[in-house]
DNA sequence: GCGAGATACTTAACATGTTAAGTGAATGCG
DNA sequence: CGCATTCACTTAACATGTTAAGTATCTCGC
């Protein structure tokens, strides 16, 4: 029994189950996927309604808390990476719903704002928006929801500096 | 003040935070993205040697456990769209690292089983993948991360038939 | 004050997410 | 049987995720 399979010695398919590993679909990654897809399951349609996706609204979300912002920090606070970003800002221009414009002092940055549009159609997402999320904490429970994402973010922190990739570490 | 906001009456921009919303970073959405972003992180590089991204590497995983499935029901095990699965399908057919043959009884379905190079790329994947969510397992503690893992999917069960989109939900 | 390196983006290229439409095969009903 | 429906996928189209390059600007040492 070394490296032979215990399979039917015809010609069907290899029988698998030749690499142990923990059962896939409860893994840390998946419940955190699921759980996060069950929560945007509920936002997407009213948000497909006015024709925001979700990255737009974040966008739009983190930029009407400010004046103006880099579009690095905006990444940061919006959690998405630049090309994203940058994408993104391209088509929210274009419908107006942003403003951009080149930093005074230095001419590689551009300072990013909410347009007046762009407050009214945060104006007119909101509502719902916030009703929804009323529900979703109704539903799982408020201390619940608060335990939760405190578990979350300790998880993160817990996380924070074990190297994924191009990170500074110091190895020895 | 019925409308008007308290601009500093120039040119300036918007002055934004017209709009009342809870602290957007804070949001359950958010917290669930960063958690999961944390974590994956860990695993990206060691995939991406192996020249495996992360949703490729749920379909092996998930075909290593079975003898052959359909899509539809790979689809919903690996939670991936159709679409998506459909075309990583494609690619890991002409790879070799997958199998396909349509089932004899409905010439609609396709019936998909991990190959032998599949699993020899798996088994060359797993040692590392086990050792990184051993890692991440230590960090955070394996008694939270059950506690977490539990959380998670109450919050699933507590959102599930909260109609989405197209489920079938009576509304009167 | 100039040239190497660092910064702040932007583009490009490829893979997936998301919704809609298309295709071929099974089902059910008259 | 005939045909409209349903089903199991696949394609298409557009938006984002992810990594690598590219571009313009700035900073700093000399």
């Amino acid at each position: 029994m070394t490296k032979k399979s215990a399979d039917s010695a015809n010609g069907s398919p290899p029988a698998a189950r030749q690499v142990p590993m923990r059962d896939f679909s409860r893994s840390l990654p998946m419940s955190l996927l699921r759980a996060r897809e069950a929560v945007m399951r509920q936002f997407r349609p009213s948000l497909r309604e006015h024709g925001l996706t979700e990255q737009q609204w974040r966008i739009l979300r983190a930029l009407a808390a400010i004046e103006a912002v880099e579009v690095t920090e905006l990444a940061r606070t919006a959690f998405l990476l630049g090309p994203s970003l940058s994408r993104i800002l391209r088509d929210l221009e274009a419908r107006n719903l942003i403003e951009r414009k080149t930093a005074k002092a230095d001419q590689r940055r551009s300072m990013v704002s909410i347009s007046k549009e762009g407050l009214k159609l945060m104006a007119s997402v909101a509502p719902t928006s916030e009703a929804i999320y009323a529900e979703i904490t109704r539903r799982f429970g408020a201390r619940k929801l608060a335990e939760l994402q405190e578990m979350l973010g300790e998880l993160e922190r817990s996380l924070a500096g074990l190297g994924g990739a191009d990170d500074t570490l110091a190895e020895g």
